[in-house]
DNA sequence: AACTTTATCGTGTGCGCACACACAATTTTT
DNA sequence: AAAAATTGTGTGTGCGCACACGATAAAGTT
């Protein structure tokens, strides 16, 4: 099946290696007999490339351009870049090389110096992760115009581009609805519940929208009478605030049985309700962050739904990987899986998470 | 900080390139001289091979066998080929060939056939599912004194050999525990539930132990004073033997709230269930076979925990990729993740599954 | 002194592919 | 008709590595 060779393609069509690489690579320059023939033998033998010799052969000759906001602070994003990385690690000797690209997220004209640098690099793709503004519109015209295939990440951009290949990212209702069906699982007497959307840049609101549809369609679709309380905090940082926000929501709706907090922040409301004493109501958040992981440990019902950012990227490199090397057609949309974290499994998240930081101390 | 290669070590050291592979691979003939002035090179540069080239370079110098029992027709067995294909396409072309022995799981003697076909083809590697028992004591000496590295999948069966890498398998203690918890969620009223084991071959008993070991060790921890009633039912197909036995738990246990059961034979009993308009009791089952998933759908309150079987063959082919070409440190033991799939979610697994097919396919 | 043996080390080749270059055959231009 | 441009093909090289083979020098043997 395989181990056929270019040798064994052009022995069959009776022309030189030269000729097959020709055809295979539309490098013109082919009589049209050669060609058919040459065709003829790549589908009676089935030909694949070997794509452990094309990489020798290629030695980096695909740069890949990453293209994320500057948040180094951020535990999402640092966790993008370890799936980058640790993609990128196996892929590199198969003549790859990544470049980094951080824009300012709220610094205006940021993009702008991005768009210059990617111009003197050349580069053959890209993976980006924008927000859907003016400025992103004329980083897509570059690639478009450049002839820059990319695969976008975080948030999906609707835009006829032929350069665009996927979208990989969270599917944000599907993790709403979840959100719900745990609740509803969970809570046996009191069924009403409040959404906390806890979130200080509002740029990020589509997704928690989505997050909250989907938590309401999931109860509609059950037929479930549930009173929901909506908050937007966007000053997550000051505690005292938070208190008395929660303090508000728990005295006024008596039959409350769960939080949903659409955000990573989770934890800060999980240490709240300890403080309170009000462990009786049920949590649901984002994200195994370290703070995160410390009060699932404590609190005594509650969930993670974990959104494995680093699989984001990894898959964002695969994807480029198996269209620039391999010509796979891939999905236009790809969902990471939802996985649900409690304290009974959180054993192994773990170990899948301490596998990712030890690669990316490799790196 | 990569391109590093054995030229690079050579110069530096002063030797040729041949030198420096002898070092590398302790092939000898090397003055200690030479050999600590190509170390401190070596760490200098901090050089780590450029996998493609020796791939390319070795081309078929590692035979795998893949030692397996003859369950054609098992979907857990399909699966565990699947994952080990998917890992296997991934790295032919690293010089990787894989030769499958199945062995008669019935029939005495069925292993010192393979064994001797193993010997004929001279192999390096090896993954090995086998139960622990006398005839896999002969397979383990066999490979031990041959020098084949060996991956054990399935079963982990203690042995003090210098040739044994990793065991990857399902932590059955945790899974048992895990669905205990996901009753202990969702039943708020009827705290009681039945452990149904359903199983014809006696041989996978161990792992089924070590699930209700966890189930009744979550429910210990967490103080609750339920009955567990439990069964070992070995005649699966019949369907009326399986709906008396259903029927006598039901009359007898008033306060029923969950069954929890440890194979993947779960579909079965959600089905009479809803003929017996019981659909109040919670079930927890293993496995996300076609089956599985149609009642899946229809039941209300179901949870299946997924194993994955597809990720243990991928793995075990992984991580022997990664001892003989690497020399990469294996974690001994290897734990899937577990997840947890309902109605809600049950989309991103399909999608996951549906992409292993796609790929186990085309090989 | 003329050998053989042994230890140590360098060189060369090929894995399969991409690509540059050389050269021949053919067509177009002068 | 000769010169120039174009097209079609074959050959050669290198990517980084593993490994076979041969070369060299030192040590041992007759």
């Amino acid at each position: 099946m395989a181990g056929i060779t270019i040798k064994d393609i052009a022995s069959m069509a009776k022309v030189s290696t030269g000729t097959v690489d020709r055809v295979l690579h539309n490098r013109g320059g082919v009589s049209i007999q050669s060609k058919t023939k040459v065709e003829k033998a790549l589908k009676k033998l089935n030909y694949t490339p070997n794509l452990v010799a094309r990489g020798l052969a290629l030695k980096d000759s695909y740069k890949i351009a990453i293209i994320l906001p500057k948040f180094d602070q951020d535990e999402y994003w640092k966790q993008q870049i370890i799936g980058i990385k640790r993609a990128y690690k196996e892929i590199q000797n198969f003549g790859f090389t990544i470049k980094m690209y951080n824009y300012d997220f709220l610094h205006q004209g940021s993009l702008d110096a991005i768009i210059k640098r990617l111009k003197r690099h050349k580069v053959h793709a890209a993976i980006v992760a924008v927000e859907s503004d003016q400025e992103s519109k004329k980083l897509f015209c570059f690639l478009e115009d450049n002839h820059v295939f990319y695969i976008q990440i975080n948030a999906h951009i609707e835009r006829a581009n032929p350069n665009f290949l996927s979208f990989v990212g969270q599917d944000s209702f599907q993790s709403g609805r979840l959100a719900a069906m745990l609740l509803n699982y969970a809570c046996h007497i009191n069924k009403d519940f409040a959404i906390l959307h806890m979130e200080e840049y509002l740029a990020t609101s589509p997704h928690l929208n989505k997050k909250q549809s989907g938590f309401l369609t999931y109860l509609e679709d059950q037929k479930l009478k549930s009173k929901v309380v909506i908050k937007h905090i966007q000053t997550v940082t000051q505690r005292d605030e938070l208190r008395k926000v929660l303090k508000g929501i728990l005295s006024k709706n008596k039959k409350l049985g769960g939080l949903f907090i659409s955000t990573s922040r989770v934890h800060a409301v999980g240490e709240i309700l300890i403080e309170l004493k009000r462990t009786d109501i049920v949590l649901v958040g984002f994200d195994l962050l370290t703070e995160n992981i410390e009060i699932l440990k404590k609190y005594p019902k509650m969930f993670i739904i974990n959104q494995n950012a680093s699989l984001q990227g990894f898959y964002a490199m695969q994807f480029l990987f198996k269209h620039l090397m391999q010509n796979q057609n891939l999905e236009k949309i790809k969902y990471l899986p939802l996985d649900i974290v409690t304290k009974e499994n959180l054993i192994n998240h773990l170990h899948m998470q301490q596998r990712d930081k030890l690669i990316s101390a490799k790196i």
